[in-house]
Order: structure tokens, then C-alpha cells, then sequence
DNA sequence: AATGTTAGATAGTTGCACTACCCAATGCAA
DNA sequence: TTGCATTGGGTAGTGCAACTATCTAACATT
């Protein structure tokens, strides 16, 4: 497949694919000659992925390549290439000395948390902000979304597969993906429950 | 409080301060003379609200404009204004014709919404955006998520003020800010889940 | 009266995600 | 084989968003 067939099957601008392959998102496809390269279903599927965590999931191009250069290649340890992996996921927030909020809330639930995890961080800041708007997470709040929130987790992590490569692409991929899901169902179950008062 | 004082307690440059003015973010103060207006409290709330909806919520200016303009004047219908205050929360996706992946999906679940619903775009997209990253949402996990989002949605709405004013506030700023919470918990769960095994 | 600060307006900067252009090397048709 | 369109790869430019810096006249303070 030539690139310009590459950018027919996945609706992107050839300069976009360019673009993609200059900042490492997209890998060369095998040079036919100098002036030609052939690209495969790989490459279509990549691209697809790209455009589903750019425009969807809301990731920035270097997020992006982050996020794929993980799942490119894992390393020995899932455990340690899925918190890498989702420190590059939105939001950014920067580093602190102290987590006060998320660890309260982590211990009043008594969840086992590495604090140097990017997701504390990410907790911290999202409860600050919360608390900004005028909608604080209270210890009530944070204790009916638990049990739910673990539920989903816990679908979520049965469905891992074996494979250790198949499995950190399942694990980051499905958390990225299905966030914007989750979010639009809980904006659907707002409107339902407001509807059948 | 003059504009430097404001600037001092929110933390925020008095050039910004005078950019979130001229992009109609924050209200003008109350003019003491040609060259000084004064800023009270409301104006370090609205400072703040304005930081936590585009930093860690993520909006743009844009958006964030078009939120906390249905939350100042939320109109008749509260229910309308919810719907209109959501359709500037991201990820903004195109307006399509028919939305079949959103619509096999409630229509599974047995939920009313209105077609033209922002949040069923949103679905939608974020539907297809799972599909193309290769992990889709098939009936078993949307079923197994159902339920605990309905859970999370229910608390939402159960804690809603009776006065319209605080409602609106409440019900499209808790949708917002606690997204960013909600996505960390789950997250931090996959962790808790996987150290425990 | 001298000095410094402020509000408001205008213009400039930075970063990101593309997008347009150029060129040499093909591939293809006649 | 000749000529022309296409391709890959590189460089440079564009448009937008979110600030940020500068300027000016009108104050306030000393």
C-alpha cells in the first residue's frame, strides 16, 4: 500500500501522515524503493488509533507518543509499563511534595497506592479543583462512588488478556479509550433519571 | 479589592486577570474611579472556577465562557439549561446525521434520551473511538458498566439543591469537575486491584 | 508637585498541530 | 526512450489558542 492509499483508507491528509511518521507516531512502512514505501494493515490500524487518542480521548501529539511508545514495547514488568503509560495521559498536573486530599481519600478507602503513582497526583489535583468549582468530594460522595468505580475497575481487569503484549495494550488502550465513554454514559444517566422523575 | 489584590489571591498574573476580562470570563468590578474598580469575593470564586474548569477539567476558554454562561443565567427550563451547559463540555464532536452505536447502546439499556442530546454525540464518538483503538465496547462490558454508572449518576442527582440557581450550578459543575475524579478513582482501582492479586 | 500605580487598550509571543512547498528520484504511458 | 505525473522526504510556513508585554492617560500617595 502506498501512502497515498494509506491516506485514502484512513481519511488523513498525506502531509498529516507526514507529519505523523517525522514525530515517531506512525513507523516507516518498508521502502520499496527510494521513492516508494509500502505500508500495510498495521499502519492503518496505527493511524486509526492515533486519530481515536487525539481527537477523542483528547491526548496532544507527544502524550500520544508516550502513550504508543509503551505499548510498543513494554518492557519486562506490566505492572511498571502501565503506570507509565498512563502518566502520559491527561491531565498533566506537576509534581508535589505532599498529596493530602488523595491520601485521605485513599485511606479512607483503604486502597494500596504507591503516592509516586501519577494517578495520586491526578487525584489530588482533581479533588483540589473540585473543591475550586464549589463541589468538594466529601468523604459521602467519595464512598457511593467507590463501590461503582471499583466495580467497573474490577470488568476492567478480569478481561485482561494473557498475552503479556496483548494484555499492557488491552490495559492502557481500554483505560484511555473507555474514559470518554464513561463519562458520556454518566451525562446520559443524569438526563434518564432527571427524565423518569 | 483592587485588581492587584485579586491577582494576589488567586495566584494569577493581572495580565491574565485583564485577558479572562476582555474574553468576558470574569464580570468587570465595581469602578471607583476611571483607573481603579474594586473585585470582591465573587470575583476570587469566579477566579478560581475559571482556573480548576480549564486546568484540570480541561476546557478551553472558549467553552469554559459557554459553561459558566448558562450557570449565571440558567433560564426557565433547568433541565434545558443542563443540556445546553453540556454541550460545551468536551470532547466536542460533529454534528452526524444518525448516531447507531449510541443508539444500540441505550436502546440495550432501556434509557430515554433524546437524540438530540449532546452527550448521545459524545457516545457515539466515544464508542467509535474505543472500536478504533481495538478495544470496543461490546454489550457484556456496556452491561456490566451500566449499573455502576447508573449508581454514581443517582448519587449526583439525589444531592441536588432544591433552590434552581444553586441546581444549575451544581448539577452541570459537579458533572464537570468530578469527571476528572471519577477517571483518577478508576484508574488508582485498576492499581489497588492489580497489587492485591 | 513628584512619584508610582492602575485600568484599559493594543500588539506581540509562544506552543502546538498541522499544511504547503520544493526537489530529486521514480514509475508509467506513448 | 522520452516526457510527465507521482512519491517520499525534508524545510518552511500557517492558523489558532492562550496568554504576556507594552503603552498611555488618569489617578493615588507622599
Amino acid at each position: 500500500m502506498l501512502m497515498s492509499q494509506l491516506s485514502a483508507a484512513t481519511d488523513t491528509p498525506v502531509p498529516t501522515l507526514k507529519f505523523y511518521l517525522r514525530e515517531g507516531l506512525l513507523p516507516a512502512g518498508t521502502p520499496l524503493s527510494q521513492t516508494r514505501a509500502d505500508y500495510d494493515e498495521s499502519h492503518v490500524r496505527r493511524v486509526r488509533v492515533i486519530r481515536a487518542l487525539t481527537e477523542t480521548v483528547g491526548l496532544s501529539v507527544q502524550q500520544t507518543r508516550g502513550v504508543l511508545a509503551v505499548v510498543d514495547d513494554p518492557g519486562p514488568s506490566l505492572f511498571d509499563a502501565f503506570g507509565r503509560a498512563l502518566s502520559h495521559l491527561p491531565p498533566e498536573v506537576p509534581e508535589q511534595d505532599d498529596y493530602p486530599r488523595a491520601r485521605a481519600a485513599l485511606g479512607a478507602l483503604g486502597w494500596m497506592c504507591d503516592p509516586g503513582y501519577p494517578a495520586v497526583r491526578q487525584l489530588e489535583n482533581a479533588i483540589a479543583a473540585a473543591e475550586a468549582v464549589g463541589v468538594p468530594l466529601d468523604e459521602a460522595r467519595l464512598r457511593a462512588y467507590a463501590p461503582h468505580i471499583r466495580g467497573i475497575a474490577q470488568y476492567d481487569m478480569d478481561g485482561i488478556p494473557e498475552d503479556p503484549d496483548a494484555a499492557i495494550a488491552y490495559a492502557v488502550l481500554g483505560t484511555a479509550a473507555h474514559e470518554p465513554v464513561i463519562a458520556a454514559l454518566r451525562r446520559l444517566a443524569h438526563q434518564d433519571i432527571a427524565a423518569t422523575r
